[in-house]
DNA sequence: TTGTATGCGTTATCAA
DNA sequence: TTGATAACGCATACAA
């Protein structure tokens, strides 16, 4: 029999420990220790007294398992935390929101990966989570919508998943394309590419589809490139760039589904001696942080990661309060145009051989 | 009565539903599907079939509350997990070998708040994580440490904690310090600065002792300029390279707490037409994914935030195990210096006024 | 205003 | 190899 000196995973003081110390029933000191309305003040100071004298700590687990209704963590997952996206202030909306309710957050960094995904999934099923909102990796969701049935309620966050048969906070990215198109167009671009990289998921596909539509309805000729892969996009645009130098295929304005391979464009740019937004213009996708420097003043879309993550909390809550009926909630948001230095018109010779009409 | 549609927080199966329907009792169930080794191979496939068929999901609360051996989870708090930090690689590491062994993390975001800390703090403690790997705001710890005795063992992580009485994996700061003036040094600086900024924490304090040991020891003088706060060290780095360029009192070389500072130095040096680092050399701390964007080049210091967060999670996981016992676990991690070109040979007309000996 | 009895889903102990 | 029973800490219905 193993004794821990600190006294850890072994006889933390219950109800019934303050029960005995005050002289009443275990029962009592429940009600009194979450201010129930037919107990006497007296009593209620007197647990509370003795509960903080002796170091109790309510635990979550046999509350929980008392009565059934109150889940008392919220779950979610998503495929990267890092510099490559912008998850963390999502998360720390739905954290802090969250805690104002006592509840706390079981994350989960999918790193892209499709069994660490599910194996996530069922560790929030495990555990119970009052709702679990997730960024899933694809938009292929049925074999997380199988493990998560009937056990945990699903809230699907990002531009992967867009279905009225699931509850979700869909970020529109074809409105970014439409809108990159029109700015760039009014600058006097015509010759626009748009950088793209793997997998092909929704969220790329609304970019690439927006982008195409918007290029046609102008009359002008989409180009689509794609390269490298989600998880280091800087390096794709690194590469992108440096291919359309030697081939000497440059547009004018560049347009990149994600900051970081944005910033890419711009440094192999730089250091082939091209000044932007003078020779070439570049626009991204995200707002990330380092966006803002001035050495990038990267043009890019403010995607609403705080109202994402809000709006996806507010669900949750919602959820672990009232049940999960049957309507599907569904919020829709969209990005934010931010202009900044790295865009500017299109350069003059380029714009005289355009096909305007 | 509430009956939801789509069956959450209402009746999900458990190994009683098995056992009905296998025909044993719920105690086979439990073993069989813990693969125990006193339950015939036949039995232990009949379960596992129709466990998967019905959906039967554990249910770790209950787990937890009957074996009292073996909490489900870990507990993490860290400040921030945005740009400015980079708890995000450590978190994942954290996460990625927990999910291993199907422990997930609950994850705290204090966001510099001292109140929000603690309100986790209790979180943690409720929900009986196994470990809580907490980076705290402050060097002050009593009331964390109040808050979790016996109830949670703590492990402390990052620069502000290093006392043989806790768990601790302690990143040494001084260590940079003295490595950044002797890299400077050797490239003929004698003219340097570090660029601080609130709160002055043992993070802070450990840089600047540091830092003013090494200057002396080469009998330099040590300028120290403190602006600013962690949340905002972007700012602080602009507003101070702003006034020494108005003031006309800028070193060869000044050396920033933060990467995010010397960021914000080098764009202001930049808008003001002074060359990096031909004029001026500037280096950063904890090599942030924009520092290698080829438009900074910064030198800076890589603070092992992967191994760190290998060593904590191997903390936690050994006392989940062993029992938290006497011994107190302490590693200590050192940054490693990050050459760049936004460091240079010190300018000529300066060394020559320099103070050589 | 307080107490008794019962149950939540699982594991541990011991007996069969 | 399997099963009956008790226990984990708390909350609820109902009784006192």
């Amino acid at each position: 029999m193993k004794m821990p000196t600190k006294g850890f995973s072994h006889k933390k003081p219950t109800i019934k420990d303050i029960a005995k110390l005050v002289g009443v029933s275990h029962v009592a000191v429940s009600k009194a220790l979450k201010d129930a309305p037919d107990i006497s003040s007296a009593l209620k100071e007197k647990v509370n007294r003795v509960a903080s004298e002796i170091g109790y700590m309510p635990n979550a687990s046999a509350s929980y398992l008392s009565s059934k209704n109150t889940a008392h963590n919220i779950g979610m997952i998503v495929p990267s935390l890092g510099a490559d996206t912008a998850y963390d202030e999502a998360f720390k909306a739905i954290s802090e929101a969250a805690a104002f309710k006592n509840h706390s957050i079981l994350l989960g960094v999918s790193d892209r990966n499709r069994d660490l995904e599910r194996q996530y999934c069922r560790i929030m099923c495990e555990n119970r989570v009052g709702a679990l909102i997730i960024s899933p990796i694809s938009s292929e969701i049925e074999d997380i919508k199988q493990i998560c049935a009937q056990t945990v309620p699903l809230i699907f966050i990002g531009g992967k998943v867009d279905s009225k048969e699931q509850h979700c906070v869909h970020l529109n990215y074809s409105k970014s394309a439409a809108l990159a198109v029109d700015y760039l167009y009014a600058l006097g671009h015509r010759d626009i590419f748009l950088f793209l990289y793997h997998p092909m998921n929704k969220t790329i596909m609304q970019k690439k589809e927006g982008y195409e539509k918007a290029m046609r309805a102008r009359n002008l000729t989409p180009t689509v490139y794609l390269e490298g892969e989600s998880a280091d996009t800087y390096t794709a645009g690194c590469v992108l760039t440096e291919s359309l130098i030697k081939s000497g295929n440059l547009p004018t304005a560049i347009w990149c589904a994600s900051d970081l391979m944005a910033i890419g464009v711009m440094d192999t740019l730089k250091l082939n001696h091209f000044k932007i937004p003078e020779d070439i213009s570049v626009m991204g996708h995200d707002n990330l942080p380092f966006s803002k420097f001035s050495a990038y003043q990267l043009t890019t879309f403010d995607v609403p990661k705080k109202a994402l993550g809000e709006a996806a909390v507010n669900m949750a809550l919602t959820i672990m309060e009232n049940g999960d009926d049957e309507e599907r909630i569904h919020v829709s948001l969209e990005a934010l145009l931010i202009k900044r230095g790295s865009t500017g018109k299109a350069p003059v010779k380029i714009r005289d051989k355009g096909n305007e009409i």
